[in-house]
DNA sequence: ATTAAATGAATGAACGTTCATTTTTATATT
DNA sequence: AATATAAAAATGAACGTTCATTCATTTAAT
């Protein structure tokens, strides 16, 4: 087990102040004097690990987006059958949701506004690839619908997103028996 | 028809602006003063119709949720079938998604962000209760599957706007024969 | 003793909001 | 119809505050 240097701690309180205080009052309600009092450090001290508030976001973004799709993969490999690999994918991203609440909400939020600017957004869409590739097998299979990924996603993934919001409010609890029935939906609609 | 007043006019004018503004810059990145410029009036102004920066998004946000739910109810009665009610308000949704993309645009970011405080959302909110009270109905007559109106939201009506943002951002191309099949994986998604 | 890391007060730009003043509209008087 | 007067609407400069960012100085690490 690696050691973090102290410098890498204070790069990630930063990370992870920036996702509380922009999941609470948004980007631009978030001075930064108050991300680094979260974080336990000085205003300058910000600028010795990002270039200013936007590079800030945008790491955060990238980071968290990346740590979303390692989850999304766990246990899940390329050789696997379409329907098999998409549930535990589907799955995966679900408890990513459920479990890393502030993480997934911060995504949310970022991805639902111009907060992030198209570098850093392009930057985050690549690393869904092996969903979209799965799907595409799929389709030549006769399994999956014959339409854009977009539209699949649109139907199967996103919504867990809505509903991970709505827990978030308190309007919705989600527990085992839901996720299952909402699985079966998300599969309902994408197969052929 | 009647004659709005000018000062009708003007406040259609700031509202028009805000829409617009904060959909390309968000709320908080959009001043005052850019809205006074583009309505065409001094900042002064816009405190003749708004009580202060917060309950003019408000407004346009009540506005604009109202426009959309007579919009999605158009055409629509009590008395109908359940799959032919659903399918006309389904489609009603994505028409109006499509054609007043700046209003709708703003919707979905309001929806995803803190902008919008909890009188508001809840405000908002109310006005969707007679599709609520059809997926009810379905239920009873075991059309419809036996999960809670927010996952039914989530599955059906929630896709179709990021089927929007991703028209939005011209990563995707929606025609009729497109919308048909999104319509069929909604419908495929909470029907029993 | 040298280098690196961190600080936090200072700076200047930008913002929401106010209000004394001006401009426009409506009403009354000749 | 023309003019005078009052009321309403609109203006925009000014105010006080907040914010991102900088940098001379201090503290810690090597």
């Amino acid at each position: 087990m690696n050691i973090p240097a102290k410098s890498e701690i204070k790069r990630k309180d930063l990370i992870r102040a920036t996702i509380q205080l922009v999941n609470n009052n948004g980007f631009h309600a978030t001075p930064m004097s108050k991300i680094a009092k979260m974080a336990g450090v000085s205003a300058g001290t910000i600028y010795l690990y990002f270039e200013n508030k936007q590079d800030l976001v945008n790491q955060v973004y990238i980071e968290v987006k990346s740590a979303f799709t390692r989850y999304a993969f766990k246990n899940y490999e390329e050789g696997m059958e379409v329907e098999e690999g998409f549930k535990i994918i589907w799955k995966n991203i679900a408890e990513f949701k459920l479990q890393e609440v502030e993480e997934a909400f911060f995504l949310s939020q970022c991805d639902n506004s111009p907060i992030i600017d198209e570098a850093g957004r392009q930057e985050g869409l690549k690393h869904l690839q092996p969903l979209l590739d799965l799907w595409k097998k799929g389709q030549k299979q006769g399994l999956i619908k014959e339409v854009s990924p977009y539209t699949l996603y649109a139907f199967s993934i996103y919504p867990i997103a809505f509903l991970m919001n709505m827990q978030q409010r308190g309007s919705l609890r989600l527990n085992a028996h839901n996720i299952d029935a909402a699985y079966e939906m998300a599969w309902n609609s994408i197969k052929k």
